[in-house]
DNA sequence: CGCGACGTTGATTTGCCTCAACGATTGTGG
DNA sequence: CCACAATCGTTGAGGCAAATCAACGTCGCG
């Protein structure tokens, strides 16, 4: 991209700092937002009926999260977007995103990759979770975000995979006493 | 969109029968073309090690399908596409469609909320996957695909919502009694 | 007709959940 | 700086949802 379109770009980004457990999005609410980590994690999850929480996606640095439909066709949301940790952002407001879109057609293919790239991820984890058990998907989670693995509590995981805290905590007990017993 | 595009991007899409059980796309291949149904019915799906089918999506009349993710990145598919029905369907290849994107911005845009849609359907099934019972699953189903229900064999219902054949059985034969139970 | 695809049913097993209790760690207010 | 609460992970007993396996009926089709 040259130096105009990032110019364009980072001017209309405004720098946040949000605090752990604070919201930046909430059932009901519009996602205003596109949202980039800086620094730190957030979450995208919805609460279901019994106030269980399930995680969609987690954001740490150099990801961008957002409730996608919420955000394109300005509908109220029923997922909520919080802090892990205390986090720095950049948001993009809708009007601007769309701007730089019409202006400049490099970003519409950015951010056409980018959602095609998070459709693709989205479609695995359909398939694990249909065709998976929860030891398996754990560890597809593991290799696929080793970073994440030690930074966000196991909690969080597990209603990333779609599991209870206890049952996670079992099946890492029986992985661990695996890999001690080849040894 | 203006006669112009349409007469474009018409003149552009290749016309293709298939056979029930015919295969469009299959594993290794690189997938080459965005789908439309214009009759019958198509599923695209996985093979697990276990040689059990996972079904991804079906596409029936006025519906796309593709792999994605092969389609942009020209990589090796993991996926299947093939017809539970006769079929009729046109083809677009993928430098025409790029062509079509480039000539006429609203072909761009009309691709990326047909993806846009289909994102934050998959994140609603995900939701669904971890946090609901196969029965909230299936009456999801039934609710969301009417015209497929009575269409498609209900084994390949079963792959799509994560159950075996014989788990649906129960649970249809446990819902029918429920409702008799009412009247 | 006979075979293959599809759906059903029952008996048994297993993966995962629920509930309850208990340490360890963190953080927060007095 | 300590005390206490809240958060997080672990463990175990018991229960339920869904899988597995096997058998059987039905239908459409070559």
């Amino acid at each position: 991209m040259s130096d105009e379109e990032i110019e364009f770009f980072t001017s209309n980004l405004n720098f946040r700092k949000i605090r752990r457990r604070q919201y930046i999005l909430q059932e009901g609410d519009i996602c205003k937002y596109y949202t980039f980590v800086n620094k730190g994690c957030l979450r995208l999850y919805n609460v279901d009926e019994n106030g269980v929480e399930h995680i969609l996606q987690f954001a740490a640095e150099d990801w961008w999260i957002a409730d996608i439909g919420s955000f394109y066709s300005e509908t109220h949301t029923s997922l909520y977007i919080d802090a892990l940790e205390p986090t720095e952002i950049f948001q993009i407001e809708k009007p601007d995103l769309i701007e730089a879109f019409i202006k400049y057609p490099s970003f519409d293919r950015v951010f056409r990759v980018l959602i095609e790239n998070a459709f693709v991820a989205l479609q695995k984890r359909v398939l694990q979770n249909i065709g998976s058990t929860a030891e398996e998907r754990y560890l597809t989670f593991v290799e696929s975000y080793p970073q994440l693995v030690n930074r966000i509590p196991q909690t969080q995981i597990a209603s990333y995979i779609g599991i209870t805290p206890e049952f996670l905590s079992k099946i890492r007990k029986n992985l661990s006493q695996k890999s001690s017993a080849k040894s």
